[in-house]
DNA sequence: AGGCATAAGTGGGAAAAAGTGGGTTTTAGT
DNA sequence: ACTAAAACCCACTTTTTCCCACTTATGCCT
């Protein structure tokens, strides 16, 4: 499972070195075989393989007559790429989800359970701000009695 | 149960040492193994991580497509750190956290149930002032005849 | 009450692991 | 066949982790 923040550099062929704490998992599960797909909010999302294929089943059973699903459908699978950890347990990054998700050097690769976001810096802090004012208006009825 | 403040200093490596008295219950509980997040409110709280996987859990199961709940489930678990306590009962906090919560030397260590809260001692200062003057205003309905 | 013994707080150093950078070979595409 | 990009490999630097030693505090026993 993936949880923390890292600040990471990619180099100049643009490829991220996972942290080292993930990487004995990762070879053990999938033999170090990821796939990086975009997400809505601007981050790629990075899975260990075995996590994605059910997500893609699950994706492509559902209607493609609804335009909203055959969008999500479109940009998630369509997006996706195989990609294998190298001996030093980094990845390389397409230029196209380079672009996508604006990483030049400094990236934020942030765990989220069962997958990974991978940010530039500077989304990232962004996106964090989000948080102030967090409590300000209704809560979603989800979070009614939820506990820290 | 945590509860209590105790007064500590971060050492020059960004080491807490825990209070002596948690120390033999969190080696029975988890073998020293706890997990480090951000709070909102501007500290970190320190889990048990037996206390912890279960929130995690609850949290990553809720709906990935409201976004308040994405922020929430991005801010919590994207700063989960797992931390375990050396021989001498100290935790590293690491560069993120301790700049996220402002942590320098000077350190406050708050019981608050099932977790610790980490506070910077400037900004726990200014926090306590916000009890005068609590009961001002509209009392949340919960209290409402809630007795001390 | 003094001193001794144990436990806790603190600091730092050395070994191991991880981060980083590039050079060379192979593969694929034109 | 030639070019460009990607995969592989190796070496160097930096960071992290683990362990040990010293100082300070606490409490117990004489």
């Amino acid at each position: 499972m993936f949880q923390g923040a890292s600040q990471l550099n990619l180099d100049s062929k643009g490829r991220l070195a996972i942290p080292a704490r993930y990487r004995d998992m990762l070879l053990a599960q999938c033999a170090g075989n990821l796939v990086l797909t975009a997400d809505a909010d601007g981050c790629l999302l990075l899975y260990p393989q075995p996590e994605w294929l059910p997500i893609r089943e699950k994706l492509m059973q559902l209607s493609a007559f609804n335009p909203r699903i055959r969008a999500l459908q479109r940009f998630l699978v369509g997006h996706a790429e195989d990609v294998v950890m190298d001996a030093a347990g980094r990845v390389l990054i397409s230029s196209t989800l380079r672009s996508y998700a604006v990483l030049d050097k400094r990236v934020m690769l942030v765990g989220q359970g069962n997958k990974c976001e991978v940010w530039d810096e500077a989304r990232w802090q962004a996106q964090q701000e989000k948080m102030n004012g967090f409590t300000d208006g209704d809560l979603p009825p989800e979070l009614e009695g939820f506990t820290l």
